[in-house]
DNA sequence: CGCAACATGTAAGCGGTTACATGATTAC
DNA sequence: GTAATCATGTAACCGCTTACATGTTGCG
């Protein structure tokens, strides 16, 4: 499944422009599906000559004009069709993690400054997360199961790392202490 | 940072052919970092040309001859300075989720297998970080905080999914039922 | 006899990121 | 004046995935 897939499904929920989608992978898709609009505007264009949505270009005053976009019957059948496969991936690309492998080769300075930033990062998450609870009456089930499954696990790294910050960082005669 | 630096890394380490390289990134690093070959073997040749890494032809009787990479001086100084990178990224890329964005557009039935294939990939990276913990006295530091992350997000994503399965698989009027 | 494990590579292609390009309006 | 928000796009590039290509040994 790719970002154009994404988009189609995004249209799925009512029309909207390419700028729209945009805050929505920002917000509430961040977590778990990135895109810039150097994936969104062309996935768009290649949705719309592939029939997969409509598109209306709106006049606004005071404003730059905004092409809306509207899922078609096609699209929402070529939607459910991608919908149906069962294999779907769930794929982690962590530097953070990574770089933590190789903890032997840093300072516990070094190691403790990646640390707080992965945990600002996390916290920054779960600021969005709380966010969204305010205006949660209007979500359908799936987007609430989604945000609480990035709530869940984004609460889990940050107790994790927070409990086990000192095995990396800790000096080598305080470790001996903690194991004791 | 790349599977250039990942390789480097684990080379850090000891020394290693690619094909010992790739059984690292299917077991260890499989949960956070995945690499092919088709990746593998160019990041070592890449690594050897920059003076990176040194290599030596072994030849072994019943067996194809293999290369075995040692990091050099260099190499490890290169190391220690894409490690020294505070903005470590940690992406997450899910059909998965996304496609839990749109259960609205799926059967019951359609939902539930595709929960029950993400439960049964979960259980097989528990297993796999059962079998770390046996032979965990060789470990570094760094490695077992990395295993004991990995375990701490794949349990606390199994629990979410087994908690909440309900919330997108139960019948319209069981799930009045349950909100009560 | 066939399959798994051992072992190394190349090349095409794809999908996404990044940087570039433009321009109006509003608020500080 | 200057930054942020609204708004749409293109093009180069990069890194990774996938498929292809080849060959041996050992086990059941």
């Amino acid at each position: 499944m790719d970002v154009k897939t994404v988009c189609l499904g995004m249209l799925s929920d009512g029309e909207a422009s390419g700028y729209d989608l945009k805050k929505q992978f920002e917000s509430t898709f961040a977590h778990f599906f990135a895109a810039g609009y150097g994936s969104i505007y062309p996935a768009l264009s290649s949705l719309h000559a592939d029939g997969l949505v409509d598109c209306r270009e709106e006049a606004q005053d005071g404003r730059p004009d905004r092409k809306v976009y509207r899922i078609t019957d096609d699209g929402l059948a070529h939607l459910r069709g991608a919908l149906s496969e069962t294999n779907l991936t769930h794929r982690v690309r962590s530097e953070f993690l990574a770089a933590m492998c190789f903890a032997h080769l840093m300072s516990a300075e070094q190691i403790a400054a990646i640390l707080d930033h992965r945990v600002t990062e996390l916290s920054r998450y779960l600021a969005m997360f709380d966010e969204f609870d305010e205006c949660n009456g209007e979500w359908t089930d799936g987007m609430r199961f989604v945000c609480g499954f990035g709530r869940a696990i984004t609460e889990a790294s940050k107790r994790y790392i927070e409990a086990n910050r000192d095995t990396l960082t800790a000096a080598p005669d305080l470790k001996r202490t903690a194991a004791q």
